[in-house]
DNA sequence: CTTGAAAAATTTAAGAA
DNA sequence: TTCTTAAATTTTTCAAG
């Protein structure tokens, strides 16, 4: 297991903020998280540094922009060899429309988000996947009817004693 | 069907840049696009006004913080009133260990992911499911063994024409 | 580690095209 | 709409506690 970062109270404040305000100003920061401006850029820097902070995203918000449909797919191998697996792998990085994908244990191999313009768009997606290479024998599909609750952050507070 | 907000060229290239680089200065992206930063900004706030951009957000490396699991659940109910999916739906927004759930079609009735500590606390969450005041007949779990393609961004290019 | 102040860079509003 | 200019704000460095 990768060693971790030692993080005091102060560094989870700031990763609490940013992950819910992720342009906040470095200056309210520092005023949420009870530092001076200097001291609480110089602890972002660190984290982004350590690479405890990936990344910064705009959360679009696609009603307002298309129509579009979420799928969420279950694959299943014919094989469990680590090169169909990575085949597999390798086929869903290169779908933009597949948006998110988890190798998983039990009842399937994949668990597929996949992100499309429509029903008859995303079975020519799940035509692809079948046809990735890989020894794929299943897809069972569920369509996402709501999002009730999307992505915002990570618990940070349960996992972090 | 909600009136979606009609994007030019300009404002889809603003969006796509953001997604991946939620905290890049609007200088940079003026540039990226070919807008003085004057209207470059007067577009991006025009897209949050109009809540295109919902809000931005810090990704975490969680392996770098913390121990963690991460589960998918496929919960059924065992009645399908609108009652019954409310009551589900408003429990799991109370827990902050559930990062995600869509209600769905197929052969469930909620995908639901959750990040907590360990199994030991996984089980317990999934009791918490059980015991929701709702009617939930069965739990399916998945455990994420690899995220292979974590999400990072909506495919714009391909649902906007 | 921290603060606080100064310099550099960026954001933002206003006027003109 | 767009750009240019200039003022306000923010970031970032750095000397010092």
């Amino acid at each position: 297991m990768r060693e971790k970062r030692a993080l005091d109270r102060i560094d989870q404040n700031i990763l609490s903020v940013l992950q819910t305000e992720g342009r906040i100003t470095n200056q309210q920061l520092a005023e949420k998280v009870n530092l001076s401006p200097s001291s609480c850029l110089a602890r972002v820097r660190k984290l982004e540094e350590d690479r405890c902070i990936e990344s910064y995203h705009a959360q679009l918000n696609l009603e307002r922009l298309c129509r579009y449909i979420t799928c969420v797919a279950m694959v299943s191998l014919g094989q469990h060899r680590q090169e169909d697996f990575r085949t597999f792998e390798r086929f869903v990085k290169t779908l933009d429309e597949v948006v998110q994908c988890d190798t998983v244990s039990g009842g399937c191999d994949f668990i597929v988000r996949i992100v499309c313009a429509d029903m008859e768009r995303y079975h020519e997606v799940n035509e692809m996947l079948l046809n990735s290479g890989t020894n794929v024998v299943n897809i069972k599909t569920h369509v996402v009817m709501s999002e009730t609750k999307p992505f915002s952050k990570y618990p940070l507070d349960d996992l972090l004693q």
